[in-house]
DNA sequence: TTTATACATTTGTATATACAAATATTGTAA
DNA sequence: TTACAATATTTGTATATACAAATGTATAAA
């Protein structure tokens, strides 16, 4: 019975995941981004100027990246990111954004908040807040 | 103030959903099986015998499938899963899991239970409802 | 009956992802 | 200072996914 509810549950919250991931992507595809291109260039514009690395910007991530190397190649190509070795651990390489790359995120921002109220629309504050304080106990194996 | 609410909301179901989907990845990648893979197994039990035609496998799926065909041919190639052309109406296939893919679903069930459990195993009665209940809310332009 | 349209599935292709192995650099202990 | 381990990133490869186009079948209209 119980067991029951936490099928459900779980299923629920798969769901609604899925759900989200395909709203945002179809969102960042509109600017030729998949979703963790976009998380790696807001976590560079959230470094205020300072580069980070790469295993910085794999803490960061959404979820668990298998190639950051690549992930960060496509947006170099796209002119939003630019890469350069560390000078202090050559083993390290730096990464930040560029203009170009803070100008597309200005142009994102508002579209995402839009999107963002819509999928909650029907969700009140306490109902939100609820979700995030339930959602934090979630326990698993695989990373914090 | 409220979209910073929102924000963090969206994140949080993301990541959740996120984390689920890899547990239950490397549980099912021990029996060879990807999360969509056992999800088209787990609809065909629940057909108890009657096969399934693949847009109905495919209106079952816990989220949007780009390609049911090859989804199912590698579960036919493990001897999961057989495939016969529908006899009324040709076009259509119908698809049915064999003694070797439930017992296969046997096998999974209780450590699936137990995962389910494990990942849940903070959160009381009440804490699953009141998930259930606000998830269901979430709204999408995408599917239903 | 031919032609067009809708339906159900399959195939082609480009891109993304996972995972393991390889490379390059640094730190450290003998 | 050499050898070994640790760190950081990159590359190879196999598999998965998304999306569009193609195929085959059925239905309906002229």
């Amino acid at each position: 019975m119980e067991q029951e509810t936490t099928r459900k549950t779980v299923i629920s919250i798969l769901k609604s995941g899925y759900k989200i991931n395909d709203e945002l992507s179809s969102l960042f595809k509109k600017f030729d981004l998949s979703i963790p291109q976009f998380n790696v260039l807001r976590i560079l514009r959230g470094q205020k100027g300072k580069p980070a690395n790469l295993s910085t910007v794999q803490e960061h991530m959404i979820h668990k990246m298998s190639n950051t190397t690549r992930l960060i190649d496509k947006l170099i190509q796209k002119g939003f990111v630019k890469r350069n070795i560390c000078e202090n651990n050559r083993r390290k390489i730096e990464v930040y954004i560029t203009n170009s790359g803070l100008q597309l995120l200005k142009s994102i921002d508002d579209r995402l908040d839009n999107k963002e109220s819509f999928i909650l629309e029907n969700l009140n504050i306490e109902e939100k807040n609820e979700l995030i304080r339930i959602l934090s106990k979630i326990k698993t194996t695989q990373y914090n």
